[in-house]
DNA sequence: CATGAATGAGACTTCATTCAT
DNA sequence: CATGAATGAAGTCTCATTCAT
């Protein structure tokens, strides 16, 4: 992975373990560098140590989550027999990024992409459309092979929609299996299928 | 509507009007009084005259959406000759209340209620679970006549985020008109009768 | 004096002092904003009211006294009868500002004026050419004259060298009178006519 | 030369090298130790292995240059064979210092002085005061043999305000050598003789 | 000697809020 | 009601300095 710099000196991924789950549950704008210095233990000065800035931060944290979505996606992708195996492996990869070990960061990605100034997003912008393009083409695939129906485009961002939203009200210990909500949000999909 | 205080003062209904915008924009903790005060035409310190403190609006802002929107689909449905319309109706609703003239109102309730101060949540939830509950039972009507097939709760919560992340992405004034986006909608929940 | 904007409400030229004589004694960047506060009785906070950074506050201090110091000399020299009296009067003012009531402004100009942000620099430098074209008008009269010897801008600049550094070392206070300075400072540039 | 410490471990020079120019480019105060130890090519931890604390440092710039100058001073004057060529060496040795290789030295000699703490100031002072005695020396003969007309602690400081003021205008690489300039500094002092 | 992570004080600045006018 | 100066807490960030490696 040679776009990881250096080297994640134990330090640097403490904090932004710790600033993905803090700008998850306050926002970015309300989490201080003083929470997260906490957070992390050690004082707020020496975050800068590591990082020029606090939006730096959130860019670190976007972009680590961004490619290992991006990488896991690909190897799920390889795994996939067939179109089917295909879609249920974009719906079940972004259900385990956000909720699973990288939810935090995977939620912030999604829900402060807007905070980031535009030359971060524009670092970012590359990275992120490859990962869509993944889904493009299997969803581009599906329609070619009259498993969905809907327009590629149109229903990336449907689904993409309904999948980040579960961050909101899905609980991976409740009654509902990540399975089972795998299989609820494929059925949006191509219900005739499920 | 005895529910609305006093009489919405021309000044305060600007206040809100610029609120809702501007917390949509830059996010509420990001959005400053004097931001908003300089977007209304005064000064930062005659917001307090209105309002006791910022918390306070944004409390007024969801307030009011969420008495309209639960009023508009209350009418919504009350004309709606079947299910088939009634679930068209909701969603449609849902979608006008995103894009339309409360679009910012309508954001800022869904991806800022975290914000909320935990007493202002309860203040607002009853009439929050109203709304819902207009969902529910038109949902779970749909099921028993098999209209759908997914469980109602859930199947509520993939609609509601398929249809509230499209503020990221639809383009009112773009090719894909509200009405075809409200059809991709009504078609991920039931497919067969589109 | 249009150049002024609104009216300098008291307390943003009590700032100004305070700034001035703190920036005189410690230095500009030694200097920091809560002794300034302290100085005018203020929080370190409100300054923000008056001046948008620090280092506006500098510019304006030096804004001031170039403009000053500048319509000083501009009334000396209307006054002046001959070329040795407009020599004495360059001399005269530029002592008088330096030891009198806007000695430390004075002294804030010339030795922090490196200081300055480049775009500020060339905010005042207008002004400040004024100011230097003033004396080398006189000087350059005075050697057409046979009054001094050497070239007017160089001449200048060591006269003026000599005249600032004296807020090093002079003592308005001491033996030595400011005409007394003021005859030496011309026995300098002129010493035949003395 | 038993002043000096230590030995002047090659490392502890290129740190006062550097240290002069800074100090006098972007003064003292602003100068952070980490601009110094990336000038030098170390990291900023490592300065305090050859200099305990930041002031230190400044204070060896000064101590340095005050004996270079004094020395200098002293060997100049010994090979001046009147008092004429006495009172040009002390014009010429100055102006050496202040545009030669120890420009930003002597630079920051004059005009920080002030930054230092009153200890270091004393420390300081004996080495300074021998070398204004020797001026004080050469000008007091010179005026006893009516070279000069001012009084000689006056002379000395409006001549050496008139030098170290060309720090801010002289251009050693521009049309007027450094002789002519010595001979301009020098026609201040004593014209008729010129 | 050099490194570089960490410290802790303190810098400048922002901001919600108050209140006399 | 509006103003605008002032508050005071808190925010981000800087920096000289320390110290284990």
């Amino acid at each position: 992975m040679p776009e990881r710099p250096k080297k994640p000196s134990k330090a640097k991924a403490r904090i932004l373990d710790a600033a993905a789950s803090l700008f998850h549950q306050k926002g970015f704008a309300a989490a201080t560098v003083r929470d997260l210095a906490d957070a992390v233990g050690i004082l707020s000065g020496s975050l800068f140590h590591h990082f020029p800035n606090k939006g730096e931060i959130l860019f670190a944290v976007m972009e680590n989550v961004i490619i290992e979505m991006d990488a896991s996606l690909e190897n799920a992708l390889a795994a996939a027999i067939d179109t089917k195996a295909s879609l249920r492996a974009l719906i079940r990869n972004e259900l385990e990024f956000i909720h699973g070990p990288h939810g935090a960061a995977t939620a912030v990605l999604v829900y402060e992409w807007n905070t980031l100034s535009p030359e971060n997003q524009s670092r970012l912008l590359q990275r992120r459309r490859a990962y869509f393009a993944r889904w493009h083409t299997v969803l581009a695939r599906a329609k070619a092979e009259g498993l969905v129906s809907q327009d590629p485009a149109l229903l990336r961002q449907l689904l993409h929609g309904a999948i980040v939203w579960s961050v909101n009200w899905y609980d991976p210990a409740g009654a509902l299996s990540l399975t089972e909500l795998e299989a609820s949000v494929l059925a949006l999909a191509c219900p005739s299928q499920s």
